[in-house]
DNA sequence: ATAATTTAAGTTACACTATAACAAAACATA
DNA sequence: TATGTTTTGTTATAGTGTAACTTAAATTAT
């Protein structure tokens, strides 16, 4: 087994997960001429409160804490902002969102989603990519979008809870 | 390009489909001694009326029609049952439900959806599920239920419809 | 600078998806 | 038939997401 990634690493620095990502959305949205507003930089840093996919409205009381209006609109434009510049992923199985760790060149995750202790891994997965293609490219199938989204026990789940169907919310 | 898949050939006999559909759902449920009641069967029927994903609340009316209950929790506990044997899968990134063609042995299908048409191919796809194993597996990561869903267009509509963005119901 | 235009945010209302909880009916078993 | 179990009926409500219109802010043009 190889080095973990942040997201299975619970004692990792994730203030700087935190910090990069806000620094790679500044960067990003300035290149690209997109405005990274107060609301939509605020929307991308509670999400990067963790590792784990947060509903929209759980974002909603923390943008009421900081004086914007609370209402689902806000917190919806603002996930389809961070959508649309590849800041953050919707896990459509779980109507959550996640924020990239890798932003920028537009891609599609594959996501390992612990279903004890919900932190997700999004990863490159070229060998999935590829397969997928393959399958589609041989029915003549253009892909557009790709969805996979894989729940199982992360490594630190494994020992503590092994039995299935349960959740630790956030 | 090799033979097409009966969800992408719009002049198959799907008769045939909804008959063998039913035929491998009565026979797998006496077989595993659960109960396919008219319920049931008639929600698997209303599934397999096309091979297009359908959402809970489109099968709401036909249920009435048949004289049954059609409050939600009716068609949302014959959905449950149906996922439960394996014979509907449903498409989290549509919140539709579509109807399995090779149930059995427990599987997590690989799908293709036309964003233009909503035909919908369930692949066998062992190539996929190899390379999302093992991805998994290099991380220690113990996989329980895998998500893949692909948007895209299907070989009948890219020259219809290139564009992007739009659908027709059912 | 001021006005016109575009973009984003506030606000209200509602649509769509899914489940909780309990009562009644149907079914299986003894 | 009597009993326990499973399924269905029924009402109400939770959770997720969007439409439509108004107001405000920022950008662009005059
Ligand atoms: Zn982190
Ligand atoms: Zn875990
Ligand atoms: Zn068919
Ligand atoms: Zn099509």
């Amino acid at each position: 087994m190889s080095k973990q990634p942040l997201s299975f690493q619970p004692e990792h620095d994730h203030d700087h997960c935190i910090h990069e990502a806000l620094k790679k959305a500044r960067g990003l949205c300035a290149e690209r001429k997109q405005r990274l507003t107060p609301i939509r930089e605020l929307v991308l840093q509670l999400i990067w409160k963790s590792h784990k996919p947060l509903g929209a409205y759980e974002l909603l009381p923390a943008l009421a804490d900081a004086g914007f209006n609370s209402a689902p609109p806000t917190v919806y434009r603002a996930l389809d902002f961070l959508q649309t510049q590849g800041l953050v992923h919707r896990i459509s199985s779980l109507n959550a969102f996640i924020g990239c760790p890798h932003p920028g060149p537009s891609h599609q995750g594959c996501f390992l989603i612990c279903r004890a202790c919900n932190s997700t891994v999004e990863l490159e997965s070229a060998p999935v990519q590829n397969a997928i293609h393959n399958s589609a490219a041989h029915l003549g199938f253009i892909i557009e979008q790709e969805t996979v989204e894989v729940v199982g026990l992360c490594p630190n789940c494994q020992s503590n809870d092994p039995s299935p169907a349960q959740r630790e919310p956030e």
